[in-house]
RNA sequence: CGCGGGAUGGAGCAGUCUGGUAGCUCGUCAGGCUCAUAACCUGAAGGCCGUAGGUUCAAAUCCUACUCCCGCAA
């Protein structure tokens, strides 16, 4: 079969190598070069890189649904497209170009966790297992029928970034699995169950601030799924000069469901201030703590508790993540 | 040239606006105290204040250029 793949993110690298070694790829079709980092320097998707050292050749249209992209998409005579991490919404006249199937690669078990942010939405939902699923494309984002999936199961101690290349590493398994079904004609796709559905939406930076009123565990949960895109953060009023700093947080996270508390502690509290960590009371029902012993202020680099609190005013006593009106 | 913050003993910071003896919390080393300790007390070492120029009687501090680090943004 000859297949082309749509790719822009580096957790389709894996699959891709894998489709080279096939010898049936033909394309591979990702986003333009971008300006990129500090100083906006053109830096292409790794993924043409691997493409061009493997010769193999790239085609970068602004925009997919333009008819010059879909021309050049169906010269290539795709049997199969195989759409992983694109970063782009396909039109119909793109999905019917290959004559076989066009399928698309998603890092959860759908119906689960449909949408851009899966990886970290399955951490932070504190799901026991994940994987990757391989399903036909519709216009429908993420809702076609399921060809096949492979599962993973969650210890609790992942972040998004370890997570994300364990599934990048899964991948090429389950993918393999679905064109050896459609080589061969024995691919039984099933429709997604819409009452199971969840969708996941596009993850912002702003959506790392951390609230201390949740219940400790999902605190926990949201610090490694976060980590390390987009990140969390928490804020602090700072002594010199008088406003809010941002301070942002890393895992590991110790969990503490049960800690003896100061009868006035209050969500976003710091408990303990020390080598050890931050120690910050939670909210919810049971209220709980946990303790971040890396931290990041602005404008200076990663580290650890120690350093930290060596040159940085924060007391027991004082309270995260209000706002100084 | 997308916007902004930063560089000060081994670590983290203050001092810079308003030029005039290099400071803080730790760490290190030595001594003391103690049954003992990462605790406590006393003392010491350790800095060309990122680099290069400029202004000045005098520069960590003001001016210019450069290097490196970080945040935003993508």
């Amino acid at each position: 079969m000859r297949i082309v793949m749509m790719a822009t993110g580096d957790i389709a690298i894996p699959s891709f190598r894998a489709l080279i070694s096939t010898g049936e790829l033909v394309g591979l079709v990702t986003q333009p070069d971008r300006p990129v980092g500090r100083h906006q320097t053109l830096t292409p998707p790794r993924i043409k890189q691997c493409a061009q050292e493997a010769g193999v050749p790239v085609l970068q249209p602004e925009r997919m649904r333009d008819a010059e992209a879909v021309a050049a998409l169906r010269a290539l005579e795709p049997d199969v497209v195989v759409v992983m991490a694109y970063g782009q919404i396909l039109s119909q006249e793109v999905i019917d170009v290959p004559r076989v199937a066009c399928i698309n690669a998603h890092a959860s078990l759908l119906p689960r966790h449909r949408g851009a942010s899966c990886i970290q939405a399955a951490i932070e939902a504190g799901d026991d297992e994940t994987g990757v699923t391989i399903m036909h494309v519709v216009r429908k984002l993420d809702a076609g029928a399921i060809i096949c999936s492979r599962s993973l199961a969650l210890r609790g101690t992942e972040t998004a970034e370890t997570l994300h290349d364990d599934l990048a590493e899964l991948a090429p398994e389950a993918l393999a699995d679905a064109l050896y079904r459609l080589r061969t004609g024995t691919s039984e796709p099933q429709e997604q169950d819409e009452e199971l559905m969840t969708y996941t939406p596009k993850l912002l930076r702003a959506h790392g601030l951390i609230d201390w009123h949740e219940p400790a565990l999902q605190v926990a949960r949201k610090i490694r799924a976060y980590h390390s895109w987009p990140g969390t953060f928490t804020t602090y009023p700072s002594v010199k000069s008088g406003g809010d700093k941002q301070l942002k947080l890393f895992p590991p996270v110790d969990l503490f469901s049960y800690y003896k508390k100061p009868v006035d502690a209050v969500p976003g509290m710091v408990l303990e201030a020390g080598p050890e960590g931050m120690l910050v009371s939670c909210g919810g029902p049971r209220g709980g703590a946990v303790r971040i012993a890396t931290m990041q202020p602005p404008g200076a680099r990663k580290m650890n508790a120690e350093s930290f609190f060596a040159g940085h005013k924060i007391m027991p006593g004082m309270i995260l993540g209000l706002p100084t009106e």
